[in-house]
DNA sequence: TCCTTTCAGTTGCGATATGCAACCTAGTAA
DNA sequence: TTACTAGGTTGCATATCGCAACTGAAAGGA
């Protein structure tokens, strides 16, 4: 195998392709951000994000479809539908997160609000960050890529 | 101020609406993804990404306007030209990583290669997450989004 | 009951963005 | 001097986006 089909593969079978299948359109980001901070109906996410309706309808019927959002009727009121995260969609915090970090310190160059704040101690959220297996944070200059084989190979050497 | 405009606020005060505008367009991510595995040329992008030359032209532009990566002419080879990562650049890997790790859980099912280790200890780095200032791991319900203002209120009150 | 408003969309249509293939220009290699 | 390479650009077709207007079912009020 040439070394650009071995690329190729790399790129194919990688988690970040496939996460961005699901959520790399335009909108996903912010309708997710919504729903972490509260937002429940499509007024509410179409009020607030400013989207186009129809857009925003495309959106949330993938975000559904992918099982990111939950789509339930409201008993009390039958006009209304009410999108909340399952499991999968509140695991893209970190994403968000990370984003988010990054905008502030290299974008906006400021705090975004609200913040998220531990509930017991009350303070902020730390950075996040690279980290090692047993939990220091670690920069780039002290990871290197690995073929998975090849680091299967050296582990059995060892 | 209506709630409804609060909210509108919070939204365009954000860090991710910042991070979007810059790196949220179809081909960006993957275009970074090559940059941290070590793509440099215009060339190797293209066939590695397969991604159109018109739309690769412009997005490696876009980056580097925005200083995510640096274009350098190689003095050896006039007719190449390399483009690396910045400081910038480099620090969206946690964006990069979270988005990958959840993709692999969630879509993929399975680690991607290659695999991101610690050069000194050759394990894989940890799966990125949440954590309170003083370095817990802890899980959304142990979290709260809080008004900064409100915060800022809270701990004057203490 | 009839009228109005709300909610969650859908439709039509023009403006952007994307993708493909062919072409271009400077520089290198034989 | 001919061929080839690197890094684009151009033209054109298709896909996606965004706005505004419309729909249809369900409340709510007089």
């Amino acid at each position: 195998m040439s070394r650009a089909e071995q690329l190729r593969e790399v790129f194919a079978e990688c988690g970040i392709g496939a996460a961005l299948e699901v959520v790399g359109e335009r909108w996903s980001f912010l309708i997710l951000r919504g729903a972490f901070n509260g937002l429940r109906h499509f007024e509410e996410f179409q009020t607030n994000l400013g989207i186009a309706r129809n857009i925003l309808s495309n959106r949330l019927g993938r975000l559904v479809e992918h099982g990111i959002l939950r789509r339930d009727p409201d008993p009390a009121d039958r006009r209304k539908v009410t999108y909340r995260l399952t499991d999968k969609g509140r695991d893209l915090l970190p994403v968000l997160l990370s984003l988010r970090q990054w905008g502030e310190r290299w974008i906006s160059g400021h705090p975004s609000n609200p913040v998220l704040v531990d509930r017991y101690t009350r303070k902020p959220i730390a950075p996040m960050a690279v980290r090692s297996a047993d939990g220091r944070e670690i920069s780039l200059r002290d990871m290197e890529w690995v073929d998975r084989d090849e680091l299967e190979r050296e582990s059995s050497a060892a």
